[in-house]
DNA sequence: TTTCAGTGCAACCCAATGGTTGCACGAGGA
DNA sequence: TCCTCGTGCAACCATTGGGTTGCACTGAAA
């Protein structure tokens, strides 16, 4: 599962640091209900200028959670649901690792030192 | 499941907020890895200074992550699960609605507009 | 062909944040 | 009792990042 030290470029790092913004958040939602919808469609819905939600755009595009088609003078944007699911089963796992990790301890405990 | 734009103080913020640091999940890590450990030992482990992992663990704190229990004269963090399990599951459930929604948009474009 | 809506690029601003150092304080062990 | 280890608090620094404004470019409609 490679949860180590050793996590350089974990796949769930942009995911997560993507979607720790409540815009961006805010932003997903708006795409989602609308299914696809250009940059400055989204900017008329939410209460930032159109360039801060290109940037945003471009962050949740790294993360692979949009993606970017243009059609004509026009582009694009359609949220892609797998990285989050990805993302929910990463933290699932993780969850699990701990509650077998800290289960052992506190077993470990109960039985070497009573 | 109240995931529209009036998402003021959404419990999985603090979380995601939380885990997009790697320096914060290395830290948890650590302290799964442990079970429970204070901030000075964990500062001997990760390669900042252990005032930085007392910032850290208030931030992990704050999101339910962790628990901090003092014994004498020190600090002792256990990890906590469940908050990862419940983001976890959110997540899960919005790539769900995700899914849905792009699957009734796609629908209608397919039978509306032949 | 002229006009206009949508993008792309760049510079700039300010607040948040990850990180550091220095020091004072309290609890335990020698 | 004295010394030491682990905390807590505060000031401070550099960088990141969300946001804005201004302008140049391009494709499609009039």
């Amino acid at each position: 599962m490679t949860v180590g030290p050793t996590e350089a470029a974990e796949p769930v790092d942009d995911v997560l640091a993507a979607l720790a913004d409540p815009t961006r958040r805010a932003l997903l939602d708006a795409l989602a209900a609308r299914g696809a919808a250009s940059a400055s469609a989204l900017a008329a819905d939410l209460p930032v200028s159109r360039q801060a939600i290109v940037k945003h755009l471009t962050v949740l595009e790294r993360a692979g959670l949009v993606t970017a088609a243009r059609t004509g003078r026009e582009v694009r944007y359609t949220p892609r649901p797998q990285p989050l699911d990805a993302t929910a089963r990463w933290l699932s796992a993780l969850a699990g690792e701990w509650d077998r990790r800290l289960a052992a301890i506190k077993h470990a405990a109960e039985h070497d030192l009573p």
